[in-house]
DNA sequence: ATCCCGAGGG
DNA sequence: CCCTCTGGAT
């Protein structure tokens, strides 16, 4: 096959999208917190988890601690007893205490609405920060995690799809410069979606997939 | 077995 | 660049 000019791979990257549009139809995010505070704990503790689990979690732990100041303050052995079905629950336990605290220190309880400020916070990257901008405040991010780095490589919508560990930030850039801002949070959770129910790590199920026609990957 | 909407640390 | 953190669902 020919090398894809720039111009019929941009041109394919926006078709790939629409039809992600329709395979998966209701883009809502999972993590529903109205509180930008207990949407920013949920995604925190999402990293290595379902959202299902997540939400199997929050209630009672929002209850206890709905806010950065109780939170910041809570006993280790507590907030770990009620979050131990996720898995790396010491770590996390930790991470969120530290990450409340720090918020209670710095800026009052209330969550920055920046990049800047989010990733200042302990426990929160790019990814995370991308994720609250999005759903908390309604500011265009593109949040890549590694199903986002894995589909973007397969499908050759950057150009150092070879490398096998590329840089999320480089590829953040890559991407949005492909599409309009007002499409990020939706691209990045449908390219997520994909990610999970069909291109998988290990084995991508190219034979049902929408997407093998045009992939450059596919089996 | 395989995977789960990562981030920090060495 | 590697590694680790962890349990549950399928």
């Amino acid at each position: 096959m020919a090398r894809e000019t720039k111009r019929a791979r941009l041109a394919r990257m926006h078709e790939e999208y629409a039809i992600l549009c329709e395979l998966i139809p209701a883009p809502a995010c999972a993590l529903d917190f109205a509180d930008p505070f207990q949407l920013l704990v949920a995604t925190v503790l999402s990293a290595q988890t379902t959202d299902r689990r997540v939400n199997t979690v929050t209630p009672e732990l929002f209850d206890r601690f709905p806010d950065a100041a109780t939170l910041g303050r809570a006993r280790l052995e507590e907030v770990e007893e009620i979050i131990r079905p996720l898995g790396f629950y010491h770590a996390k336990s930790r991470n969120i205490i530290a990450l409340a605290a720090q918020l209670e220190a710095d800026h009052g309880g209330v969550v920055p609405a920046t990049m800047d400020g989010l990733t200042a916070l302990p426990g929160v990257g790019r990814k995370t920060a991308n994720v609250v901008l999005g759903n908390a405040f309604g500011i265009p991010g593109f949040p890549v995690d590694t199903h986002v780095l894995r589909v973007t490589g397969r499908l050759r919508w950057r150009a150092d799809w070879r490398d096998a560990h590329p840089d999320p930030a480089k590829v953040e850039r890559e991407i949005t410069a492909c599409f309009p801002p007002e499409e990020w949070t939706d691209l990045s959770h449908r390219l997520i979606l994909f990610g999970r129910s069909t291109c998988h790590a290990r084995k991508p199920a190219c034979g049902t997939c929408p997407l093998a026609d045009s992939c450059p990957s596919a089996a």
